[in-house]
RNA sequence: CGGGGAGUAGCGCAGCUCGGUAGCGCGCUUCGUUCGGGACGAAGAGGUCGGAGGUUCAAAUCCUCUCUCCCCGACCA
């Protein structure tokens, strides 16, 4: 591709708009336009970085015997009607009207419509099990978008959806999809981590994110240096800190004690000279409990020691909760606590659910609130002042705490989810009656499994963890161009313009991808340019070379200049690329799951 | 949805406090000189100042409403 007939602009400062490193390299090196909040579109440079990355994908997917198919963006309502996520799920699944009046949404993710198709077509298990995958366009009216193409509301994802005629099934083939995963994002430049993780709103047994550890993630991983354990802080256990000594302690009388205006944990610590870790924490939420069939809403008490973080994800499973809100202040008062001084004593347990984490039994007189503003009480003891409905594992993990495994202290780091895959089970083959018959002749659901990959999340990952002050620094196996070929040409050297042609047309030809800056422009402008996009291999045509016979190559990473012989270049260039994929595939992950 | 910030030329910004009819840098066009890490000179093109309403002789500037974008939080296969 010439650079002077490419549809470009490289813009020397980035919009304001532009947060984010990623995002900002992406708009100045012109591989993607912002249309709206969280929509983009791709120009040349920024598809054909988006084309190899689901190359890769469906490289990969073949190999575990994938078959490729492609689902409608626009599904009918019926559908996500007889799972039940018509009515489940909020805001974020758009919604809209034909002209006929008939519901439709924008798929957001396609189990429904999946489903529904391998129903149709599978009655047999001689049919099983089966892998498809599609790479689309989906959906999701995030309530906020940010960081540029790390998270958005149109986004193209690889999904890919797995019938199986039983769980030993499902479980023999995700570990394939596991090791896949880490060779497409090996093969992609992007170094991941894989974590265990909620199986959230798809339901189902078993789930694993990839994630890409960089500071502008969304999510917090618990890692442990020691013996290698990982996984979202959402789910992420430890051993809570047992303190032997007081566990002995004597259960002592209850005593109201004044504290004004302390109406948060440190504070109260900070005023009563205590450790954050004597007192208890009091959260006040509505759950959104399914019963008889029935939804209904579910004052939630839930009381952890001070110094520890609730984790809803936690606490939404130990309720088998649909939803989990923050309580209104009236609702508080409602169920005869004090916001700020929440105390499990003396509320009117009939309406209150009340949850306290495994840790709250085992810590003897807690300070905890008085139900009235401007007091505390000491020495409250669980199971002596209040009998909770739940005791169940509820705080978050955090750096320092103890790793689950093997005790060390635990990292928190920051992460992108790249990639996801779930054991999901029959949740969506019983609701959409997905049956087929087995050896003996009964009729079973299909076991399923489904995955996840991010286009455009992945390019803007991989950018994220590989740039410098100059630009990108592209993974030679998903750059726009392997090859940035400069012509240093003037009026006056007519000779270095004729044998960039050359060059340009003979790299060609031997299927090298070329981005030829025969552009009008100085040295500098092209140099920068090259650097900005990222462009791994970067050859330059000038007078000097020209003169005897050689051109330059230089990597884009890296500071090193190698003379090539013009007479030979092809052979050169094609072993420098060569040695740079291998390098990219030499750190692919093998990590058998277990 | 709560909190904060911002909309003035393709990009980055000034002008707004104190109303007087829009400016700077980069980019873009033409010509000339230059030519190995974002050249120089000259001449140009380009803006209903996000939108609507109001105050005023006069609004980018003051008032009201509204739309959009960004950041933090809530939320999130």
């Amino acid at each position: 591709m010439r650079m002077s007939k490419l549809f470009f602009q490289t813009l020397r400062e980035a919009p304001a708009d532009a947060d984010v490193r990623s995002h900002q390299l992406m708009l100045r090196a012109a591989l993607v336009r912002q249309v709206a909040a969280g929509i983009f579109e791709y120009m040349p440079l920024g598809l054909r970085v988006k084309k190899k990355i689901e190359a890769i994908m469906r490289d990969e997917m073949d190999a575990i015997d994938g078959q490729e198919i492609v689902m409608p963006v626009v599904q009918p309502a019926a559908l996500w009607k007889r799972t039940g996520r018509w009515y489940e799920i909020g805001d974020d699944l758009a919604r809209l009207t034909d002209r006929n009046g008939r519901e439709l949404v924008l798929g957001m993710t396609h189990e429904e419509v999946i489903t529904e198709l391998a129903a149709g077509v599978i009655n047999s298990y001689r049919q099983l099990p089966v892998m498809l995958y599609q790479i689309q366009t989906k959906f999701r009216d995030e309530p906020r978008p940010r960081g540029g193409l790390i998270r958005v509301r149109e986004f193209t994802m690889k999904d890919g959806y797995s019938f199986h005629p039983d769980i030993s099934s499902l479980d023999s083939y995700y570990p394939l999809v596991y090791q896949a995963y880490f060779n497409i994002f090996g093969r992609a430049g992007l170094e991941v981590i894989a974590v265990e993780s909620d199986t959230g709103m798809m339901g189902g047994t078993m789930a694993h994110e990839f994630m890409a550890l960089t500071e502008v993630g969304e999510d917090t991983l618990i890692l442990c240096d020691a013996c290698g354990y990982q996984a979202n802080r959402q789910v992420a256990t430890f051993v809570k800190p047992e303190d032997e000594s007081r566990a002995e302690e004597e259960a002592l009388p209850l005593e109201e004690v004044a504290t004004p205006e302390v109406n948060t944990i440190a504070a109260l610590a900070e005023f009563l000279e205590i450790p954050e870790s004597r007192t208890a924490k009091a959260l006040f939420l509505v759950a959104t409990i399914e019963e008889d069939g029935q939804e209904k809403e579910q004052f939630v008490f839930a009381v952890v020691r001070g110094d520890m973080d609730l984790n809803e994800t936690k606490l939404t499973n130990a309720l088998k909760a649909r939803q989990l809100r923050p309580a209104q202040v009236e609702e508080i008062r409602a169920i005869g606590a004090e916001p700020g001084y929440g105390s499990p004593v003396g509320i009117l347990r009939d309406e209150v659910l009340l949850v306290v984490d495994d840790l709250i039994p085992r810590s003897p007189n807690l300070v905890a609130g008085a139900n009235r503003a401007g007091w505390h009480l000491r020495n409250v003891n669980c199971g002596r002042d209040y009998q909770p409905d739940l005791t169940a594992d509820l705080v978050a993990a955090a750096a320092g705490h103890s790793c689950p495994n093997c005790q060390a202290p635990l990292n928190a780091v920051r992460g992108v989810e790249v990639g996801n895959i779930f054991k999901l089970g029959t949740k969506y083959s019983e609701a959409m009656e997905a049956a087929f018959l087995d050896e003996d002749g009964g009729s079973a659901p299909m076991v399923m499994g489904c995955y996840g990959i991010g286009s455009g999340r992945l390019m803007a990952s991989v950018i994220e963890t590989n740039n410098d002050d100059n630009g990108i620094v592209w993974p030679i196996t998903i750059a726009p161009y392997q090859l940035y070929l400069v012509s240093l040409a003037t009026r006056r050297t007519p000779e270095v313009t004729e044998t960039a042609e050359e060059v340009y047309a003979q790299l060609q030809d031997a299927g090298i991808e070329v981005l030829y800056d025969d552009r009008d422009e100085r040295a500098g402008v092209k140099f920068n340019d090259a650097d900005l996009l990222g462009i791994p291999l970067r050859l330059t045509i000038g007078a000097r070379g020209v003169k005897n016979g050689v051109a330059e190559l230089k990597l884009r990473r890296g500071d090193e200049i190698r003379e090539l012989p013009l007479d030979d270049i092809l052979k050169h260039v094609q072993a420098v690329i060569e040695n740079e994929e291998n390098a990219i595939l030499d750190k692919v992950i093998s990590e058998p799951l277990t």
